[in-house]
DNA sequence: GTGGTCTAGACCACA
DNA sequence: GTGGTCTAGACCACC
């Protein structure tokens, strides 16, 4: 999987490291059980910090998206605890995207069909074991 | 129009400002060319400093919110840029929140349904002046 | 004359009006010794304050573009001061313009084509009274 | 590079070190890639507050001329953006020029040749890299 | 009265 | 050590 860091962001770079994270493992990139390169590896690769990237994965731990196991490394989570209900933040940040694209001029069709674009290259299932 | 600032949150108070009054745009709780409260009774009511409603109104203007104007002060735009194409940055913020969706079991109907909702609390108009 | 103001802008309506009424005069649009706008007058059909168009008169005197006539208002000068040199305020001016220019990729010869546009638009001719 | 300010000047200090820096760029004094002294130091320097030194590299950074690196501060942009047309507000910043040069009695040749001068001063080059 | 600018000093997130 | 954020309080330009 490819990951790519803008240095000049303004999003934190574990931050951009954990969103493209969860980004593969939604779009399937990423399968469930898979296991992922060690922090150092990754840091390596990337040419940042060690400290960078384990605060990714421990963000991403705490989350529930990997779990990480001392002899074995880091590993997307069988399954997801699903929510019953959307998060309300999830909901928020919903409401602002959506407050910005209907002040652009984007209309609620045109909307849903870039959410159904996006939908179709996610393909995440969870692990059947 | 209410505005609610977590004081704890990561978010800077000048970025909720500035969210809230997008979104308050969009629902139409601010009609176009509404007065905005002056910076300085803004940071009273919400125990904050001018400064940070300073910079709030000043990103809101560079993005074409609202309008300054020398003599009353600060004024919802009366229309905003349309873009013809969704923003590169709208697509990745949304990817992301689909991304997390997904794997919290969300499917695409109940997202769609999601969206209908905020969306009917959108209500915003471009003046006709 | 058509002058137009805009509210919005960082720069303050008296210098917009100086500014305006400057090209004015370089445009031959008002004449060497044209009679100008009462104060009154000026602010009422540009819907500002008389106190405003007052600044931008006096600016406009105390640089020498025009002269004020308690009896007969204002007109513009009929010759105006030559400098021998260019003055350091225009030359540092010119030094920012053409520094974003370059930057922005804009050749010499370009910058040059577009002086000349300019330029033939210029028609000022001092009066010969 | 170095930096003069106005402290009596109309034009507030980070315009002028905004400007100063745009400038700097432009004549090659800071190259391309080049790192820009920290916020705190800059500040120290000219005796002015960090604030001001920090709201002038938000603008260079917004403007695209410089580039800020969480890991190593700020620097010049390898290349900027490119217009292909002119943007009105340079035509119009020139006009106002070139009328009060007009006014003043400056004929185009001289006027060329200062421009001529200038632009040989102006050694900007993008970054290889 | 409005927003714009600046200061001195502080704390925090990031790497 | 870097930039980012925030505060309290001040002064100024504009209208």
């Amino acid at each position: 999987m490819l990951i790519s860091l803008q240095l000049d962001s303004e999003t934190p770079l574990y931050e951009q490291l954990r969103n493209q994270i969860v980004i593969g493992i939604a779009t399937g990139e990423l399968a469930a059980q898979e296991k992922l390169p060690t922090v150092r590896q990754l840091a390596d690769d990337l040419g940042i910090n060690t400290m960078t990237v384990n605060k990714a994965y421990s963000i991403l731990k705490q989350e529930g998206y990997i779990v990480i196991d001392r002899r074995h490394g880091a590993k997307v989570s069988p399954r997801m605890p699903e929510d019953a209900e959307p998060s309300a933040q999830l909901e928020a940040q919903l409401q602002l995207i959506i407050a910005q694209a209907t002040i652009q001029g984007m209309d609620q069709s045109r909307f849903q069909m870039l959410c159904s674009q996006i939908f179709s290259r996610m393909t995440y299932r969870p692990s059947n074991v």
